[in-house]
RNA sequence: GAAGUCAGCCGGGCAAUUGCUUUUCGGUCAUUCAAUAGUUAUCGAUUAUUACAUUUCGAUAAUUAUUGAAUGGCCGGGGGGAGGAAAGUCCGGGCUCCAUAGGGCAGAGUGCCAGGUAACACCUGGGGGGCGUGAGCCCACGGCCAGUGCCACAGAAAAUAUACCGCCCGGUUAUUCAAUUGAAUAGUCAGGUAAGGGUGAAAUGGUGCGGUAAGAGCGCACCGCGCAGCAGGUAACUGUUGUGGCAGGGUAAACCCCACUCGGAGCAAGACCAAAUAGGGGAGCAAUGGCGCGGCCCGCGCUGCUCCCGGGUAGGUUGCUUGAGGUGUGUAGCGAUAUACAUCCCAGAUGAAUGAUUGCCCCAGCGCAAGCUGGACAGAACCCGGCUUACAGGCUGACUUCUUAU
């Protein structure tokens, strides 16, 4: 795996609605003006992602779409440092109107914040 | 050159780095299956023997090797990967399941005529009406002399008509003039009148002449309207001749009448595979046990373990992209469109791919400049045909009007 650092592939998401539901249920949380994520640890050798990018935050597909790439392509280059955890961002009704960079910098924050965070509770 | 109308097209471009998804080819690993060959074991036949061993052949099982196929993982190379509206989900079809297979009612829809189409509320051509100098644009464009209903405010009156002001005639009273009779003015009573005024979106067809006490389709001419004939046209309709004298307001996206059309639900349709847990059916085993019914026996019910069976949830596979398909040429047609031939394969995701970053160019705005900022509307979800709505900027063609020059 440390190899191929900068794959995305269906083994690095969240897929099904247990895995959600058991982040959403015990979780270290993140977040700001732009976005919220959770995180848990997971028992795999990688972490995971998952996104929960709601139609009443941006109603528009569009608007969905630009977001969600964004935080995949972000956690796609920034997986190597993560912890073996699993992931869920969350937008909020003002995501929609920020721009590209603004949301890669927001996210980049979260990531060194979470991996702390996940490495304090691991250890204790 | 300016203003405008219609039709069609594009929807930033190139490069580098790095991802996702799908497909194809090659390599590699794993699993499964098949074939062939070898080894071992067992069994059968054969040979041999007193009987085995032995020889040869066949079957079954295990295992090894090779080859092939399928599935999955990884690596490498090649190809494809959002729209004109993918949107709204407003119509119409295909497809799937259910119901019915005949007729009627209810309900919904459509509404000038003809054609096109799988079908339509769409499109094409034509007719009629309205708007515009024009190119052109717009129209829910059947029927209120089958019936029922509604028509605010204003106005006398909103519909079997009706008389507020006014106009006219007659009776009568008063006043004045003239003086038996009469005339004028004012009031009042009865009648005639739809010309004029005023109200309104709308008031019993319009203009002119005649006519009359005043008026009135009361009469006439023209226009409008109704009816009938003739001519043209497939038809809608148009033209024309005659005739009736005027029927009688609007509203049918009011009920309704007439003609025609229409089963319901949807890819979360439907088909297949199928854990875990609980429960159902069957077989076997063990105990001849335990618990309940009972005083006891028999018997009945529940209870243990193993295996099998069907239903079925999570989940997965499929449906899933070759289609009323695109492009080109010819033919038929005014056209929508149809048809023949050639050629092409052009997204198939599923917690949901089609992206991100950087540079250069292009366009727009700001600025003397360097430069800075911005680049529309918007994201496939079974597939097609339409309609509607949103849209920065740009390109092409045809046509109209005005101005200038020739």
């Amino acid at each position: 795996m440390a190899e191929k650092e900068a794959c995305f592939k269906r083994h690095a998401r969240l897929l099904t609605a247990a895995d959600f539901s058991r982040v959403f249920k015990d979780a270290q949380r993140s977040s700001d003006r732009l976005l919220t994520i959770l995180a848990a640890n997971n028992n795999l050798e990688h972490p995971r992602l998952g996104l929960a990018i709601s139609k009443k935050n941006a109603k528009r597909a569009v608007d969905r779409n630009r977001i969600k790439r964004i935080i995949r392509e972000s956690f796609r280059l920034h997986q190597a440092d993560l912890p073996a955890a699993d992931f869920v961002v969350m937008a909020k009704p003002v995501t929609k109107q920020a721009s590209n960079s603004e949301i890669f910098k927001s996210l980049e924050i979260h990531w060194n914040r979470l991996r702390k965070l996940c490495e304090k509770s691991s250890s204790a």
